[in-house]
DNA sequence: CGATCGTTCTGAACGTGTTCATTTCCTCTT
DNA sequence: AAGAGGAAATGAACACGTTCAGAACGATCG
């Protein structure tokens, strides 16, 4: 329930404007959405002028970014438990994942702009951004973890791209829940345990030499278009 | 080279001052890009009044659904000869994805800020949407031929989801040209060549009765959260 | 011809994100 | 204590997307 912080975390009157700009965006923006946030209105709810917002937020998606940090440090906390006492791929994979979906849940309404702004090549917001850089690899990083904590046997070329490609799962299944509108995001959820019992038969198979040069084949697409 | 029509083709005063509007705020699209090109510059351009540009196109993002009708429509023009001609599930597939990439190049441009709005669930654009179920379907119909015209063996459990998840595909490939900025798109069509492949063997393989509870499971998965 | 009515068109006005010249605040130096 | 200089904060101003009340237009009917 603490606060995550993400910048460099002196306390001077600065930082602590900062935050509280930050946190007042995020309370807005999960109750009223993002469109229906205006920034005078972040500004005035944190008792800061308009300019002043703007002299720590450079514009109103750096916000998201920030929001992206903030999620994402949720995860890795909600992660650990599973990853240190799970420990076959699949229900480690699958706890990383409910977890995502919990993380995120409280801001599934405004989740569709998120993604809308990420999805610009342009934005510095866009998972493949330099700015996103440092997220994207903690998060591969995790499902790296996944892999390597689990007692599946797991074909070394496989491994060396598996986290990577695990990512980019988990962002498939991020972008399905966003559209996903059912109760309780039961879809979502059902989603997660069908996939994941997939992706590990998927990964069991890999294993058998009759699969190999489909293997080949797969991996090789990766790395040419890498 | 003649301009796809989408709305009912009466050519009336008023289609054609609707025409203008959208000939020349695709033009500016494609020269400045999206985000540089105002409503104001698009009226002004094409002699209206910024109102009556809002008249005929109720948001800027109305503009961006007009220009998926269109391409799209060029898309199915590029496939057609394809289609005539080609009898293997690889080439007729490779076809169309590349006669997708030729259609859409051009806008390569100012196609993430496209995407950008598409991924908004909130969005009349984005390709879940009522307001898109057209081309969609129309798309999707297309990957249909796609495997109907084809001699390959295909189950019939997965010929039946088949056009759909090469609709998905197709999105992905799109999504991945978005970012792609290597000289001439080579990534692309090189993920292209090699992802066409491996689907092609993929089906084979799943028509392989070894492989029919994996099969089974997969397309379970897609029926229970569709 | 004139009246009527729906279509087409206009431009002023509004709210928003963003910029920037300027002011206020704080800390350190002498 | 005074001043210098940078950090923090201000609010007016701008450009843009969008809305709207109404004007102009054009076809149809008496």
């Amino acid at each position: 329930m603490t606060a995550a912080r993400v910048s460099p975390a002196k306390t001077t009157k600065g930082e602590e404007t900062r935050a509280r700009i930050l946190e007042t965006a995020l309370e807005l923006f999960r109750d009223r959405g993002y469109d229906e946030t205006t920034m005078r209105a972040i500004a005035a709810q944190a008792h800061v002028s308009l300019g002043n917002a703007y002299y720590y937020f450079t514009s109103k998606e750096t916000l998201i970014q920030a929001f992206y940090g903030r999620t994402h440090e949720e995860h890795l906390a909600a992660s650990a438990p599973m990853l240190a006492t799970r420990h076959t791929l699949k229900a480690r994979l699958a706890g990383v994942m409910h977890a995502k979906l919990d993380t995120i849940e409280p801001y599934h309404r405004f989740a569709g702009v998120l993604f809308k702004t990420a999805a610009d090549p342009a934005s510095p917001l866009h998972p493949f951004s330099a700015e996103s850089a440092q997220v994207r690899e903690e998060s591969t990083r995790l499902f790296g973890e996944v892999v390597d904590g689990a007692d599946a046997r797991v074909p070394d070329d496989l491994r060396a791209e598996l986290p990577r490609l695990l990512w980019l799962y988990h962002m498939g299944i991020v972008l399905f829940w966003i559209h996903d509108n059912s109760p309780k995001r039961a879809r979502s959820r059902k989603l997660v345990e069908m996939s994941v019992d997939l992706i590990a038969t998927l990964i069991a198979f890999a294993a058998n030499p009759l699969m190999r040069p489909l293997r080949k084949a797969a991996l090789k697409m990766i790395a040419e278009t890498k």
